[in-house]
DNA sequence: TTTTCATGTAACAAACAATAGTACATGAAA
DNA sequence: TTTCATGTACTATTGTTTGTTACATGAAAA
């Protein structure tokens, strides 16, 4: 299965966004991706109708961080470009008559919720800032050597 | 992203086959997930080499269970099934020159770490016998109604 | 007012992975 | 020797993510 990245995208360019002083144009966010521009506008059209960014055309237009960093956590985030399904595994069929399918998709999908749940609270304990703030510990380290 | 069925997929023939009394065809096999024999075949080949299961060519052959449904473990079917990828999201980029990539990263690979070690300890919970269990109950349920 | 820069978005193309299907070889029992 | 069944290589289909092109919209600068 692909693997969607959006999640990984998104917090990548919102981090250059949080350590520019100045707007960044989709081009630019899209160098720090190695990809296209209008990949760029679409990831980000979610999170500007949340009120995560906003985006100026024009002259000296492009995007900016409009969320208190301290306050958001990845959590937010995952919402914000859709809850993409977490895992790669499903079943065959999801409403199955058989009762042999129906019992194997129970034991699945409490083993699935269970992992979910803890996957959804590691995301909530992480704030866009804790990773700021892990940005700058790795820039100092690599700074000094 | 098109999800993975093979462990949902295997579970499923494994129990019908350890619900009937002789060796069930690729075709028996087949028509309970609504699919091809040669696809049947090709999910039980890592299965048998592992000596979960044996199939026999010719008359009167077929496919049957040859371990103990008390022993093994959805985990164990997990790995047998080649321990497919858990989750549907994933990196843009594996291992980024990128500092701010890097923070992105580490953040995500631990929330998913502690998922994914969450999923193997629910599989590995349950058994073989206990999915048989909870089909038979099931069967009970259904036939007095 | 016109040009330039930038976003907004629809439509289409490419890349990739899971599943399905076909064809033919192998082997065992009737 | 015929029939049944697996083994497997090869190809096709389907669905999803990502990338690309084209053009409309809007704002600032010249």
């Amino acid at each position: 299965m692909k693997k969607d990245s959006k999640l990984s995208s998104v917090l990548h360019v919102l981090l250059h966004m949080a350590h520019s002083g100045q707007p960044l144009t989709s081009e630019q966010l899209a160098a720090f991706l190695h990809t296209n521009a209008v990949v760029v506008r679409r990831m980000l059209a979610g999170l500007r109708e949340l009120g995560y960014v906003d985006s100026v055309k024009g002259h000296g237009g492009g995007w900016s961080i409009t969320c208190d960093l301290k306050q958001v956590t990845l959590r937010d985030i995952y919402d914000a470009v859709g809850t993409p399904s977490v895992f790669a595994m499903g079943h065959r069929v999801e409403d199955p008559q058989c009762l042999v399918e129906q019992a194997v998709n129970q034991a699945l999908d409490e083993a699935f919720r269970d992992a979910e749940a803890l996957l959804i609270e590691r995301l909530s304990d992480v704030t866009l800032a804790d990773l700021s703030d892990d940005f700058n510990r790795r820039f100092r380290i690599q700074s000094q050597a």
